[in-house]
DNA sequence: GCACGGCGTGTTACCGTTCACATAGCCGGC
DNA sequence: GCCGGCTATGTGAACGGTAACACGCCGTGC
């Protein structure tokens, strides 16, 4: 019968080193008190036996294994797939691995299966993608211990640390360009009347109007997509006053762009129109589209510290930490000082 | 010293239910010797306990963690975003969690940095999106019996099972549709002519057109781009007898879409086009656009099945599957019959 | 009456790490 | 010249499950 091929393990390589399991542990978790002869040694011989630590004995005695969980809401579109991706990067140059549990609905109910997943599989900490309180709160379902992060829109209670992006901030940037451009005022063409990112762009916009002394056109909330923009957008290309328009996202200012071209408005010339998102096509729409660019990879840098942060320290946590990341304007060509009369 | 907190393991719930551990573990599996009755009073301690199993104990043991990996490429666009959550959803529904390592180039050296930063994870299994065949060769490096399965366009050799879209006959049924509303031919806008996804693309085009004793135009193959689309599409602009475009994608027909309409040619009374990939807003496109829709739900069950199959079954084993997954076309308002001359 | 097989259950070893503790050697101070 | 403390290393016991095997009990066939 011959040998029967097992994988190699820390007794193997200590073996072959001469040296104790235990040596082996120390010079692969960097103590401090190994020779340095005795280091070389040790890893000479886990390179010449390709050796690989099992992670799964090693998470069994440390009750960490290294995995974070990722619960994430409608992941296909650009937003969560973007914030997914800046989650991924960041855990990875961390020494992480991003487990994922993607939700349908952002029922409390299946936010609660999906931390049961993850804790079940022992991930450290999780971060969700958080843009209705309905996730927040099923994250304080979470067991004790598990140490949970909020990232985008709803950052209510103070139970749990979130990170988001600064929509307001955004929304201010957008309003404040177009004014500075000269338009009287700016109308707005939000998202979902119940998403709190759409009610802060919608605040931002608003508050900046207010201070700028422009008048306040009554703002539009229907949903986040092109067939909203365009519907909204034939309603404005009627109105000749209406020469700027702020969407709360890119898609929406797709439909809008649409209808204006369809209404014969010109883009930029008679209508200015600016975006949220910065989708990778936004650059090309035509004309392309000035927008709000969110940072994603920042994002997920700024929620993993967070979670880090707690991992180290876990027993004197302050109040949650609530972080928040300036977005970016970025000007294109969809924007213009309004039309002499 | 208050007692110490501590979790709750198999051995409680054996002495809460008054039997050995063991018996826990056999109500656990679904073993068949267990007694009715002895089996609802250990679920019942369990339930009380709120007992959890501790995976990584059972991964130790079993070799077997019940997280597979996905790697991925440019996730944070629809294509790859829709297949990653595919594939998460079946994976979910077969009790798996998906571990994701996305890379950032697809070099053969990043493919093997991600399969062996999933391996030490101790994943059962491997799904990499691999759109081009330097991330199939790199999967054949995945150590003995780690199984791995490529979705997506590079299906070359024949040591990695494939599911894939049949890009082809997705090509098929768009050249074909606009055959059949009575246009002389079809000219085709192509993503990059290194991806084998592009080049099935090209091929589907161009066979329906031989078949049907068409004229073949040239095939302009670049990038997956609306940039690209709105650039070559400005110049089927100049060419009255242009009168049905298919686009490799539907970003690339947004594109084509804008230049047709800035050159005036009206869609689809003039000019019809056909995308590929059906993204969340192609049906508020203006027109609305007709498009081959991939079946990014059934890639993900396919490929998690032949995993599946192989995880179970894992001695013999014929020759790798390769299995293809039919689109289908969805028809909107940018196709029309060709205008009477 | 006895060997036998299946059922239900318990006992024990083992998976591959890390942690707590023990130990041996060395150095310096008094 | 001994002792205390530091350094480098080894030993044994967890961690929480599953697998292999043993064991008693029962019904069955001869």
């Amino acid at each position: 019968m011959p040998a029967k091929k097992r994988v190699t393990v820390m007794r193997d390589v200590a073996k072959l080193a001469g040296v104790s399991h235990q040596t082996v542990s120390r010079v692969l978790n960097d103590h401090p008190n190994v020779k340095e002869e005795t280091r070389t040694r040790v890893l000479e011989a886990m390179q010449s036996l390709n050796y690989r630590r099992n992670l799964a004995a090693r998470t069994l005695v440390t009750r960490r294994s290294h995995t974070l969980g990722l619960i994430g809401f409608e992941t296909t579109l650009f937003g969560p797939a973007s914030m997914l991706y800046g989650i991924e990067d960041a855990a990875r140059t961390a020494g992480y691995l991003v487990s994922i549990a993607t939700i349908r609905t952002l029922e409390r109910r299946e936010v609660l299966e999906a931390v049961d997943r993850l804790s079940q599989h022992a991930v450290d900490g999780i971060i969700a993608i958080a843009p209705k309180p309905s996730v927040t709160s099923g994250l304080l379902q979470a067991p004790p211990g598990l140490y949970c992060v909020a990232v985008g829109g709803a950052g209510d209670p103070d139970a749990v640390p979130t990170v988001r992006v600064d929509n307001a901030a955004g929304a201010r940037l957008a309003t404040r360009h177009l004014l500075d451009l000269g338009h009287r005022t700016v109308h707005h063409v939000g998202g979902p009347p119940d998403w709190p990112e759409a009610q802060e762009r919608v605040a931002g916009w608003r508050d900046t109007l207010y201070e700028a002394g422009a008048p306040v056109p009554p703002a539009a909330l229907d949903s986040w997509n092109a067939e909203w923009g365009h519907r909204r957008g034939q309603d404005l290309a009627l109105d000749p006053e209406a020469t700027a328009i702020f969407c709360a996202n890119d898609r929406i200012a797709l439909g809008v762009l649409r209808a204006l071209h369809e209404a014969g408005r010109r883009v930029p010339e008679e209508v200015s129109v600016v975006g949220f998102d910065d989708m990778p096509d936004s650059g090309y729409f035509l004309p392309p589209l000035t927008t709000v660019r969110q940072d994603f990879a920042e994002i997920g840098r700024r929620s993993l510290a967070l979670l880090l942060e707690h991992l180290v320290d876990a027993e004197n946590a302050g109040p949650p930490a609530h972080l928040v990341v300036p977005p970016d304007l970025i000007v294109r060509g969809s924007t213009a000082p309004p039309p002499r009369r």
